[in-house]
DNA sequence: CCTAGAACCTGCGAGC
DNA sequence: TGCTCGCAGGTTCTAG
């Protein structure tokens, strides 16, 4: 699941690959994949046609590509199960092949966006003044950014009645952070996710932020390495299935810091992973 | 205004 | 063998 560091190898990617070409046509092949971008298909295909694609920039796990002479860029989120690919233009079409978009040039090569299940998609948004896409004005400075509020952060957490868990996940507070890097950075803090944030502490807060980061970088310096060539790099796998994760998945297997067995707690329509003995469930837990 | 939870979507694997 | 069901989960919408 693409988070904060397979979208930023994927970003690295097209800087590489599609940075500077100029689109020729764009083909849609399931609407759903464009359904952010409300005036349609056809209007998408069209707005595309002409333009050169400037240095692609990330926010979390937005990524977007500016077009130059436009004001417009085009947005990308990845959802659960999206992939920005490049292929031969001959290369057979992925089953789940949703947009294709070809260039003006003779390199050969097309973008491909491929998603299963159709969580992620495509458009097109006019950029305020530094660039930011406009409907992704209300997401949050990611901790890789240097501008990120460390300050803001900790009086949200101190102000908010919610869990530490949540709040992670809560990509107006911090962005990028997603199921897998939560539960890992918190691992690493030792704290558990049910944890109220009201009571959070500046140092404590500033400890979490510190495992984020470094749970991200260490992903990222795994998987953002093989960037040079076409097929490990823009194909939005490479580097996160094999990468060493200490508490997501491990239901059962010895916590690496104290041999208790991980747990798996059902949260959110989705899982928690922890460790029972590293990471105390708060005093007040319902 | 704030927070909790459901809905969206498809493939896979477990269980019957 | 073939069916059902649970699970994966980021974002957005709705209910309370």
């Amino acid at each position: 699941m693409p988070e904060l560091p397979e979208v930023e190898v994927v970003r690295r990617g097209l800087e590489r690959w599609v940075a500077h070409r100029t689109v020729s046509d764009a083909e849609v092949l399931h609407p759903r994949a464009v359904r952010r971008h409300v005036a349609g298909a056809e209007d998408f295909a069209r707005r595309l046609a002409g333009h050169r694609v400037g240095t692609p920039s990330r926010r979390g796990k937005y990524l977007w590509l500016p077009l130059e002479d436009s004001g417009q860029a085009i947005l990308a989120h990845l959802g659960m199960s999206g992939q920005l690919l490049m292929q031969l233009a001959e290369a057979p079409d992925e089953k789940h092949l949703r947009i294709r978009v070809r260039f003006a040039d003779d390199l050969g090569t097309e973008l491909r966006f491929v998603d299963q299940r159709t969580f992620g998609g495509l458009s097109l948004h006019d950029t305020a003044p530094d660039g930011l896409p406009d409907v992704i004005a209300h997401i949050a400075r990611d901790p890789l950014d240097p501008l990120f509020d460390e300050d803001a952060f900790h009086r949200a957490l101190r102000r908010k009645r919610t869990t530490i868990k949540r709040a992670l996940l809560d990509q107006s507070l911090i962005s990028g952070v997603g199921n897998i890097y939560a539960d890992e950075a918190l691992w690493r803090a030792r704290i558990h996710y049910d944890r109220p944030t009201s009571g959070f502490t500046r140092p404590r807060t500033l400890a979490l932020l510190g495992h984020v980061r470094d749970v991200m970088n260490a992903a990222l310096s795994a998987g953002g390495t093989s960037f040079d060539s076409l097929y490990v790099n823009v194909n939005g796998e490479s580097g996160w299935f094999d990468r060493s994760l200490d508490a997501y998945g491990r239901e059962g297997l010895p916590c690496r810091r104290c041999g208790t067995p991980m747990r798996r707690r059902p949260w959110m329509n989705r899982s928690s992973y922890f460790c029972l003995r590293c990471q105390r469930a708060p005093r007040v837990a319902s």
